[in-house]
RNA sequence: GGGCGCAUAGCUCAGCGGGAGAGCGGCGGCCUUACAAGCCGUUGGUCACAGGUUCAAAUCCUGUUGCGCCCA
């Protein structure tokens, strides 16, 4: 029975979690007869390091994820990674770049092994971090989107596709990452305005009859423009409808079309340029028209020999600068103007993505969509917090088809074939060696790799073991909850609804729960920009000033300047669990996370308190104390009626928290529930009922005996069932204290494999609670009386009188006299009748619940003080009395609201009355007294 | 341009139809043998603004302003 003074996070924590490893329990068994839960983890990026955002969701899995265990359920977390295509295949690049070397010189399957060969040297990295927060994954299923299992998936799921003409091959314009070298889908393209300008162009027309004037954002696409397009209906070009212009510096003729939706008349000049082969509109309209498309854009945004010679090789921006030269020289150039505008980014590399026509892979996304929207129309998935529902139909129902291949070499390579010797397409599970069209076997494999989110597409059932038919997927799909940030709601949770119902014709999971983004103390991302980065890590075990970079945690060494101390994963954890409100962004502060590692020492220390006084006391069988209240009398760890008013009084706290943390719970308010647990444990436990039962528990003799056992019992049993409640929060020093408590042989080997307590009505004890209540309702009148009139705290105070006529109260105040003379610091209390309370003179006088305490003076209590404490007791309830009488005296109040609402008030108001009558006749008599 | 969210104490946020709450901070007092990472007491708010619904609005509706996010 070892508890050491203080609470040191990173002693106590460490060792549980090999602990619940060797035991094995975090594994869920496929076979169990217990009903599932399960949970799939979004598969953090291989590349990637733990940060904030990885240590929320952590969290709240986690959470869950004990909660059901110890609730009964056959629980799984199923772990793994996310092979991130681009992310992963630029670092091995980079790598190999200080070699003097690129990917195409080693050749696909030697960089393949260089990426293997750096993912198993520091692609576990982010595993063993989730480690240290303490996640109960299920670490034999841990699974990798690109391992062998999910790689038949991924074929299985393409071929699928393809056959039933949900995958196709077609020529479109798509976003082409010219730092990637790889197309991109157009989620993973952010546009962000941006001031830039806008040229007005003069092309000249063929006859020479005039001109017309373009406006444009991106001049040097004019290399390729293949007509000039106005509005049908713009009067000012009807005549130049169908003529010719000549392209300066090019030469080249091109017409000048009506379009009914290119041209803006509102905008520019309402004259446009048409350039099909650089954006996405132009391209439209040149399909519309049957434009000639003329690329000079190469896949390195260099202009290519398409384009005039002068031009060969140049950067787009660099090409941008001479035609804007050369049209100045040519006296073209009409105006430059101010205009923002949004170029597209890529995500992965900050690229300003090119716009080019590129023969693709794309997955239809129209009859995969509506069934997913359906499914969450009718309530099968449940989305949370709901206001997303809206984000979602609106994604779904505007889906657009999505570009799935990726001119990347570390992914899954796409499963097709082209024939050498006829135009057919070999799609198949199995590498064929012939063309199923003609049969040669002059067969290439298509070079390209599938977009990473394919395969996390079909992760809660690929890494279940499909496409086989397993007792694995059999057991737990469809899972219970995903669990995850609302920023990839469209990129994952859409995807996996669409992919999970048409592969498993089932939705992938029942509840949809979307949280926040965690952002610094003053609400801005965590970034290296602003340097406000927090590392969980930095948290979990602290950080000395030398190992914080100075660039990305700059904020933190201006309020750290010499580092951070160790706060440990269950500080941080419960920090993340009460900041996660449901939609509203985390903004973490760290004085937050100190705040509650200092809840945590509070909780050591009632746990200490605990062992302190435990030490003779016999806990009966685990089972019993923790669950047999309900059965007979002799089996309960406490002798029922020996039970104090404390002792019911906690009881009765500690099942109201009980239900209501199951109800927080299985609604998804962990702010909540945290804030209960917090409240429960330092308020009630700690404040009131500690200092409450110190008193029996420090008298030993014989005759204290029982009321001393009661509190011991209760005590433990409160204290234990706390541990239980908090452990899916705070596992580690839940699991420590829980250890060291004294309980049974049959207790379990963990507290995480413990039922979570449960809420019985027979502790509920309302009269109890309401007795107590009442004590501390006097307990600190007192106290207030003592601390506003200067009474010095070592000061007793001889006598208290009470005056009510309120036969359960006089027998409240009698039971918990004890209490009162001891926490208030009073001798001995003196219950009056009405007649009598008045004749008191000289004292102090508070109410509360209709009680008058009336505390003599005999120089003890500073009579300013007290009168200036009277006063403005008065002012606060005149300033009562007069607003219920302004509600009673309306009318309508009185005629419309239910009955039992006016009757309180008028009930209330007649307590105040009484109270301002027994506060001024004390003021007076004060007064006559000091004069 | 369309959609969503937010605005409550000095700070960070709960509350979302019946008299404004917490934590931190501030102030005053305590080394009381679990805890000074603590204890006791206390001070802070026309709940963004303007209308409306209702007997009753921080809470529901409409509009305005400001901030944030998503989509085009």
């Amino acid at each position: 029975m070892k508890i050491d003074q203080s609470y040191d996070p990173t002693e106590v924590e460490a060792g549980w979690y090999e602990f619940w490893l060797e035991n094995g329990f975090f594994h869920a068994d496929e076979n169990s007869e217990k009903e599932p839960y399960t949970i799939v983890i979004p598969p953090p990026n291989v590349t990637g390091s733990l940060h904030m955002g990885h240590a929320l969701f952590v969290t709240l899995q986690d959470l869950l994820i004990r909660w059901k265990r110890m609730e009964g359920y056959e629980a799984l977390w199923l772990p793994g990674t996310d092979h991130a295509g681009i992310a992963t295949q630029i670092m091995v690049e980079r790598q190999i770049a200080k070699e003097g070397l690129d990917r195409h010189q080693l050749g696909r399957e030697a960089f393949l092994e260089r990426v293997w060969q750096w993912k198993a040297e520091h692609g576990g990295r982010i595993i063993e971090q989730l480690k240290h927060m303490g996640a109960s994954c299920d670490w034999e299923r841990e699974r990798f989107t690109l391992d062998e299992g999910l790689n038949v998936a991924v074929r299985e799921a393409f071929v699928r596709l393809y056959e039933d003409g949900l995958i196709y091959r077609a020529e479109r314009m798509v976003d082409w990452d010219v730092i990637g070298q790889t197309v991109l889908s157009d989620l993973e393209v952010d546009r962000e305005e941006e001031m830039g300008k806008f040229w007005y162009l003069r092309y000249p027309l063929a006859d020479g009859s005039g001109h017309i004037v373009v406006g444009t954002t991106r001049p040097e696409t004019m290399l390729g423009d293949t007509a000039v397009a106005v509005h049908p209906d713009d009067e000012r070009y009807q005549h130049m409808i169908g003529k010719m212009v000549r392209l300066p510096i090019v030469g080249r003729e091109i017409p000048i079309i009506a379009d009914d939706i290119l041209p803006d008349p509102t905008k520019g000049t309402g004259a446009v340029k048409v350039t099909p082969s650089h954006d996405p509109n132009d391209f439209e309209c040149g399909n519309r028209h049957g434009l000639q498309r003329i690329q000079v854009i190469d896949f390195h945004a260099r202009i290519n020999t398409n384009a005039p010679e002068e031009f060969h090789g140049l950067d787009r921006y660099d090409a941008r600068k001479l035609v804007i030269q050369r049209f100045e020289e040519l006296g073209l150039l009409d105006k430059i103007e101010d205009k923002p505008f949004a170029p597209g980014r890529s995500q992965r590399t900050g690229a300003i993505v090119e716009s080019l026509p590129m023969l693709q892979w794309f997955v239809k996304g129209k009859p995969l969509a509506q069934p997913a929207i359906d499914a969450v129309e009718s309530g099968r998935t449940e989305i949370i917090p709901p206001m997303w529902k809206k984000t979602y139909d609106h994604f779904m129902y505007n889906i657009r088809d999505w570009c799935i291949s990726r001119q990347l070499w570390w992914g899954h390579q796409i499963p097709a074939w082209y024939c050498a010797d006829c135009e057919h397409i070999t799609v198949a599970r199995q590498d064929p060696a012939a063309c199923t069209g003609c049969g040669s076997t002059r067969l290439t494999r298509d070079e390209d790799v599938l977009d990473t989110w394919f395969s996390s597409a079909l992760w809660p059932f690929s890494t279940m073991g499909w496409p086989e038919k397993t007792a694995v997927l059999d057991k737990f799909y469809p899972t219970q909850v995903l669990e995850t940030g609302f920023d990839i709601l469209f990129f994952w949770v859409a995807r996996m609804m669409m992919m999970g119902i048409y592969f498993m014709d089932e939705v992938p999971f029942d509840k949809v729960f979307l949280h926040a983004m965690v952002r610094d103390a003053e609400g801005r991302k965590m970034s290296k920009t602003y340097g406000n980065v927090i590392d969980p890590l930095h948290m979990i075990y602290g950080a000395k000033s030398e190992d914080l970079d100075p660039e990305l945690h700059a904020e933190l060494l201006r309020q750290y300047p010499d580092g951070v101390d160790a706060h440990g994963a269950d500080a941080l954890r419960f920090t993340l669990a009460i900041y996660a409100a449901q939609g509203r962004d985390v903004k973490l502060d760290i004085k937050r996370v100190s705040g509650y590692r200092a809840f945590l020492n509070k909780l050591w220390n009632a746990a200490r308190f605990g062992l302190m006084n435990l030490a003779d006391f016999q806990p009966p069988a685990y089972r019993t104390y923790t669950q047999a209240w309900s059965d007979e009398a002799s089996t309960r760890p406490v002798v029922f009626d020996d039970l104090s008013i404390a002792d019911r009084w906690i009881l009765a706290r500690l099942d109201d928290t009980v239900a209501q943390v199951k109800l927080g719970l299985e609604e998804f308010r962990f702010n909540e529930v945290a804030q209960m647990l917090y409240r429960f444990v330092w308020n009630d436990l700690c404040d009131w009922y500690i200092e409450l039962i110190k008193p029996a528990l420090y008298d030993t003799s014989e005759q204290g005996g029982p009321t001393r056992r009661a509190a011991q019992g209760t005590f433990l049993f409160t204290l234990e069932a706390a541990l239980r409640l908090l452990h899916p929060i705070t596992p580690y020093i839940t699991e420590d204290i829980w250890q060291s408590l004294p309980r049974g042989d049959d207790a379990p080997k963990s507290i995480m494999i413990a039922d979570f307590p449960l809420a019985r009505p027979e502790l509920a004890m309302a009269e109890a609670r309401e007795s107590m209540e009442l004590l501390i309702g006097i307990i600190t009148s007192i106290r207030t009386i003592r601390g506003e009139t200067n009474v010095k705290p070592g000061v007793v105070i001889e006598e208290v009188f009470f005056v009510t006529e309120d036969a359960s109260q006089r027998a409240t105040i009698e039971r918990g006299a004890a209490y009162i003379c001891r926490q208030a610091k009073a001798t001995t209390l003196t219950i009056v009748s009405r007649d009598v309370g008045a004749k008191l003179e000289g004292v102090a006088t508070a109410m509360t619940d209709g009680i008058e305490i009336r505390i003599p003076l005999k120089g003890l209590i500073d009579i300013e003080e007290e009168l200036a404490r009277l006063n403005k007791e008065i002012g606060r309830v005149d300033a009562d009395i007069e607003f219920i009488s302004r509600k009673l005296s309306n009318e309508g109040f009185v005629a419309k609201a239910p009955p039992a609402v006016v009757q309180k008030e008028r009930e209330k108001l007649a307590g105040f009355y009484d109270e301002r009558t027994t506060l001024t006749a004390s003021l007076g008599e004060l007064e006559a007294l000091k004069g």
